[in-house]
RNA sequence: GCCGGGAUGGCGGAACGGUAGACGCAGUAGACUCAAAAUCUACCGGGGCAACCCGUGCGGGUUCGAAUCCCGCUCCCGGCACCA
């Protein structure tokens, strides 16, 4: 304790060090970038996702903020102009969610005023972190200057047919009173409320995101994820096959869409979607009733128990038949709940020989199974009992019979030549078709961009005028303890002027899903303040795509597959040039509590940044998480595993600060610390290249550890100290920027660590003259040989065989190979 | 069911097909101290006196040599899931 009593002796206080580099910076603008000027360096949009303004800066934020922000002062010391600017997601049901339980107990929240207080104590503990965010260029998507270009480019797209009101059957979340979009429903629950959701039909506004879905597939020239990539494909669920005709009797046409229209012969019976429109007219007078219970008891069903219930397929017989056209055969319609409306058509044609569940759904009702394609040995419709999904040569089909069936010319391409088929004779046609429905972009929630349309009795459905926008989202509002958007109540925001014939008109009172705000905020970054337009194109052009872009992977599908769309609106309207907005994406894991839990109040296990930051500092916390594991991993927080980093800071801080004495450098120890030191900003360099902020710190430690032998061997006096300790603060200046900083300064140097230029390996540092190599019998380990680098294989061999312990191994035995792998191992098979 | 990712000491984790366990945590012993903390030094996968043997989820294979490549499994995590 006494030892350690700032002022009396020079200890590693970072509580001193912090706020005074932190104001520096600050006042000297360093982290500040002038996005117009051309300083000759090649400019670098490092971005890092915005948070939603919780209230308080948690583990997670600095876990994914701070490694973020070393790799972009890695950047920034290689040589880029980097921006890296931050801002906040704050449109969302949380901060409304408040005001509404504050109406229930009689007290008065509004969400804006709680975000900006949330949004100015985030930026104070933002500040904390001692990150390079440049707050010269930030946001908040809650202000009307940011929301008005929502509604701008809501607008426009509307004018394009790329935002449409449809009536549609919708994901109602009852606790939340808001519908959701497919992307936000999981596993039949809402994202954030984890209420049970209900299905409801309603007018709502959508994107027309399918528009794009093939060129949503497209990830070429994109360093992603292979997993999110993964993830946007299945989503997408693009599924190439044909749509094929078939007729009623009562003469109505029923199209279906199929992947397999090889197995149209074994077509036995068509099913419909409960909600299919045809469903009525071909029901017969006899099966009406039973018809009628079916679809009214699958439509009371919520999404949830109509798809897990159980594995079981239900149906009904609607009384109606079609007409197989490939072969006339009459085949009856059924209703069953496991065709989807809402993809494809809506209807199926069912062939039980070669598909699972129309076999299961056979089987149960008793339907009639024709193979159509033979594998191995021929199948028996009536005795076969599973479903023959294989490739083979289709039979029973007519003039294609021997042909292959499968995709592709080596499979013989019978899809392909059916569809030819049925194109030419008119019957069906090839087609592809989506899992990825339009995006849904209504909420009947107050928090957010008012979508700025209005409904006139003269005109229709017609947009705000541009020059009235924004559409101010009024704020003296009365929340309602039931959670209904004030909006519907609010007069003066309900009725307005037609744009168009100047009458009176209502205003849509939905809001924007909040994934609009994020799905082109990088743009706005860049000229947060232009109140003349959305984007400035010439900064668009010179500062995007992002180059790199960090957040967590929860975000795999709905933000950045939105964030991709939006880029290709913004190029067809062109705003941007490019094609997709993010060329970079790391994700980084989740910082669990110490009990491998997830952090939560209830568990009792939450670390708090600002504890930390007060007991150890903030270049402790920083440097833990980045030592803590692989980044895109996440991990267990431990509290001993931070002390371990602390302790090496405070060995830093003796390292560079405490006197040693000075002796005699010996060249085999200045070379020692030379291979060491270039060693160790070889390795480095190429981690914070790969992100893997692990093992940068421990090659750091590492470094660390030889240069306090190096120290304690008298070598300070000498070059090739300040030199190791040169590179060692700069490399040591991403992770813990204060600290490396003030050693900076202390050693010496006027200007900031933090544009130094990154330390370059000298490779002549990383010869040596004498290398220790392993002598291998058989694969194993028997001895080691120190020989000379350049030395000749034979040389080399010679000197393994001479080890004593090698050469007992070789006393009654013929050598048969020598492998030599330079600079590693010898192995001498013997036998 | 389908598609990804993973499994390495007591723990977090390292390891271009080439000495498995870097770095750190925990632990053991020692130095300093009246003592403790802090700090420093050494040890630290299992077995064995040793030579050596065993060891990267399991079973095979390729190779002079496999944590790493291939085949077949088990378990865990994530995504999708009656998608025709």
């Amino acid at each position: 304790m006494s030892s350690h009593e700032p002022g009396t002796t020079d200890a590693y206080v970072p509580q001193e060090i912090e706020p005074r580099w932190q104001a520096a910076w600050e006042r000297d603008g360093l982290y500040e970038v002038d996005l117009h000027a051309d300083g000759g360096k090649e400019p670098y949009y490092f971005l890092t996702m915005f948070p939603y303004p919780s209230g308080n800066l948690h583990a997670g934020h600095w876990y994914a903020e701070t490694p973020a922000d070393a790799a972009a002062r890695y950047l920034r010391m290689r040589g880029y102009e980097v921006f890296f600017p931050m801002g906040y997601d704050a449109f969302g049901l949380p901060a409304e969610n408040a005001a509404i339980k504050a109406a229930r107990e009689g007290q008065d929240v509004h969400p804006a005023r709680l975000t900006r207080e949330r949004i100015a104590t985030m930026t104070r503990q933002f500040r904390q972190m001692g990150a390079m965010f440049d707050w010269s260029h930030t946001l908040a998507t809650c202000e009307p200057e940011y929301y008005r270009w929502n509604q701008w480019f809501f607008v426009k797209m509307f004018e394009r047919g790329l935002a449409y009101r449809k009536e549609s059957t919708v994901n109602w979340d009852p606790v939340d009173q808001t519908v959701l979009a497919n992307e936000q429903v999981i596993d039949g629950r809402g994202e954030r409320s984890g209420a049970l959701v209900e299905r409801r039909l309603m007018p709502q506004w959508h994107f027309a995101i399918t528009h794009y879905a093939d060129e949503l597939l497209d990830f070429s020239g994109l360093d992603w994820p292979e997993r999110v990539k993964t993830m946007q494909t299945n989503w997408i669920g693009r599924s190439e096959g044909a749509e094929v005709t078939f007729e009623t009797e009562t003469g109505d046409a029923v199209e279906v869409f199929t992947t397999r229209p090889d197995t149209l012969w074994g077509a036995t019976f068509l099913v419909l979607a409960p909600e299919h429109p045809l469903v009525t007219k071909v029901t017969s007078d006899a099966q009406r009733d039973a018809v009628e219970a079916y679809v009214a008891q699958a439509g009371a069903m919520s999404e949830i128990d109509r798809t897990s219930e159980t594995r079981e397929k239900t149906g009904t017989f609607t009384g109606g038949y079609a007409v197989n056209p490939v072969n006339g055969a009459r085949i009856p319609i059924w209703v069953a709940d496991y065709v989807l409306v809402t993809y494809g058509t809506g209807a199926i044609m069912a062939v039980p020989a070669h598909d699972e569940r129309d076999f299961a759904f056979a089987r149960r009702y008793d339907l009639e199974v024709v193979p159509v394609v033979q594998g191995d040995a021929p199948l028996d419709g009536a005795t076969m009992e599973e479903a023959y999904v294989g490739d083979g040569v289709m039979v029973n089909s007519g003039r294609f019979d021997g042909t292959p069936t499968g995709k592709g010319p080596d499979a013989g391409d019978g899809i392909a030549r059916v569809i030819a088929w049925l194109e030419a004779e008119g019957l069906g046609r090839g087609t592809t078709t989506y899992r990825l429905r339009d995006w849904l972009i209504s909420r009947q929630r107050y928090w957010g961009t008012p979508i700025p349309m209005l409904y006139c009795d003269a005109c229709g459905v017609v947009p705000e005028r541009e020059e009235n926008l924004p559409v101010v989202l009024p704020e003296d509002v009365a929340f309602m303890p039931t959670g209904e958007s004030p909006l519907k109540t609010h007069e003066a925001f309900l009725h307005a002027t037609c744009p168009q014939c100047g009458g009176p008109a209502t205003r849509e009172t939905d809001t924007m899903d909040t994934f609009m705000d994020s799905s082109w905020y990088w743009l706005r970054y860049l000229s947060p303040d232009d109140e003349t337009r959305p984007i400035d194109p010439a900064l668009a052009k010179r500062w995007t795509p992002v180059h790199t872009y960090t957040g967590g992977i929860e975000h795999a599908i709905l933000h950045l597959l939105y964030a991709r769309f939006f880029t290709k609106v913004l190029r067809d309207l062109g705003w941007v040039e490019h094609d997709e907005p993010f060329l970079r994406l790391r994700n980084q894991g989740m910082i669990l509590g110490s009990d491998g839990e997830k952090m939560s109040k209830r568990r009792g296990n939450v670390v708090d940044p600002d504890e930390l930051v007060a007991r150890y500092g903030a270049d402790a916390v920083r440097a833990y998480l980045m030592f803590i594991g692989p980044w895109d991993q996440g991990g267990p927080w431990n509290d001993q595993g931070i002390e371990g980093v602390v302790r090496f800071l405070n060995r830093v801080w003796a390292l560079f600060t405490a006197d040693a004495a000075p002796g005699d450098a010996s060249d085999e120890a200045v070379a020692d610390l030379r291979r060491a030191t270039h060693a160790a900003i070889q390795a480095v360099t190429e981690d914070f290249d790969a992100f893997q902020f692990n093992t940068a710190v421990a090659e750091l430690m590492t470094l660390q550890n030889h240069l306090s032998k190096a120290k304690n061997a008298g070598l300070v006096a000498h070059p090739a100290w300040a030199e190791a300790r040169s590179a060692f603060l700069r490399m040591l200046a991403p992770i813990a920027p204060h600290l490396a900083e003030e050693l900076w300064h202390r050693a010496g140097e006027a200007a900031s660590v933090h544009v130094a230029t990154w330390p370059e390996v000298d490779r002549s540092a990383l010869v040596v003259d004498a290398i220790d190599l392993v002598v291998q019998v058989n694969g194993k380990v028997r001895g080691q040989v120190t020989v000379a680098a350049d030395a000749p294989d034979a040389d080399v061999i010679a000197a393994a065989k001479a080890e004593p312990n090698v050469a007992r191994y070789l006393e009654d035995a013929t050598v048969r190979r020598e492998i030599v792998v330079p600079g590693k191992l010898v192995n001498l098979v013997v036998g």
